[in-house]
DNA sequence: GAGTGGTCTAGACCACCGC
DNA sequence: CGGTGGTCTAGACCACTCT
């Protein structure tokens, strides 16, 4: 095919999917940026010699990756990841009369420490790399909800480290973006059920050792690496989870 | 179009949307078995009058639900759902030597009784009306791992009502299948967490008042109507459930 | 080799958006 | 109104499965 398609990817693939691989790459690299248009399906056709359906195609694989999204007659676009309430999507977030309410963020902590073992595992850093440790508390109608612990690699998030806590606001990922130009696509999420501490239940306003929902994320960016590890603690009568199985 | 796609599907909708409600509706009223194989896509679209492409992207609709499988060089398949180890899937089921396990299944209880309300609601059966009733215990390597409370609508199920309770082996949607001809299509569950009374946890073999995962499964069949409902516990230390989100 | 789904093309027309 | 994505067609050729 054309030059513009034989970029790294393997020529015995089909067409779309090496297309879709290139636009990947782009977007990755921040080529296009978050939020951005990307060029009419008709400009790429012409631009890689491919056909409008087989652009479509590619365009199609990338948007079931959650990477762009379509809107007819405006364009394809790169898609912001909005995390804004992926967290509380396990746990009611409604208050006495069944209103949904906005979290609220409060960083209780904040202090720079080699990340432990485990935490460098995950974010691809050396172990003992320098980091930046949060404790955040998330309310919900001025009652505690969620208690988190966030770890970022220190260079990255220099930024942070000097900023007021109070200027941090309710959602941090938009702040990374912000304060650091660092942009969240993605992330994973590992649920598991244990009890509280002390320190935990007392910040969660929970009794000590009742049974807590435990959230272990890491987020992505749109290069693929890892960004920012963080644990969530949650009181379990609280949480709900739904999902469909096939 | 041709008389084939008006049945019942509004016209409004593109062509590939309505001959996709069209396959859909002959699958869940099992003019094709599960396992079956469909005519091929050439034969669809002579009979419908759509164009080849036009019936791909009708199958691609039922692929992505997950009705149907294509299989390159042998055809398209209606899906039978797999539910083995569904359950199972929140929990970690790995021996001592964490090998994988397969659960068994033990029926300790069989009632006739008038469907509780709740459950008749969801089965969107009328309240009162004659339920089977079925406590089961789920065991990995000989020891419990989940208490199970599963309602059947006793009229649909009566062959179970006679079954000695020896036979009824590991898995419940097989003899659902072979006894009553009930063929499991999806299921939507919905995870809590709540604390183990005394009989769950003296079946579980944990402290009463222990942590618990509570799932609650309505499973469905290809006609899309509710089947069977069950409550599930398991001890919430064993519980664990990995999400990627975007 | 016959039959199936998988890929690709070239071009037409429609539906929606924003100016 | 022009530009965008959404639908649809008709046909070609490839890749895989089964016999």
């Amino acid at each position: 095919m054309h030059a513009s398609l034989s970029v790294a990817s393997d020529p015995r693939l089909p067409i779309y999917r090496q297309l879709s691989d290139l636009l990947r790459s782009r977007i990755e690299q921040g080529h296009w940026a978050p939020g951005s248009r990307i060029p009419p399906e008709s400009e790429l056709a012409e631009q890689t010699g491919a056909a409008l359906g087989t652009v479509r195609r590619a365009i199609e694989v990338l948007v079931d990756d959650g990477l762009l999204t379509r809107q007819q007659g405006r364009g394809t676009f790169v898609r912001k990841a909005d995390f804004s309430n992926s967290l509380f999507r396990f746990f009611r977030m409604t208050g006495e009369d069944g209103a949904l309410l906005m979290p609220q963020g409060r960083i209780l902590a904040r202090r720079l420490a080699p990340l432990p073992a485990a935490v460098a595992e995950r974010l691809s850093l050396r172990p003992g790399a320098e980091g930046l440790c949060l404790d955040r508390l998330r309310l919900v109608g001025d009652k505690p909800a969620l208690l988190e612990c966030i770890w970022l690699e220190a260079g990255r998030f220099a930024a942070l480290a000097e900023l007021p806590l109070e200027d941090f606001g309710d959602l941090l990922y938009p702040l990374y973006e912000r304060a650091c130009g660092a942009v969240v696509a993605r992330a994973t999420e590992l649920l598991t059920v244990g009890s509280a501490g002390a320190v935990t239940a007392e910040r969660l306003g929970i009794a000590p050792g009742a049974a807590v929902v435990v959230v272990d994320r890491l987020a992505y960016g749109y290069d693929g690496r890892p960004m920012e590890w963080r644990r969530s603690w949650g009181a379990a009568d609280k949480f709900a989870y739904s999902i469909e199985i096939r």
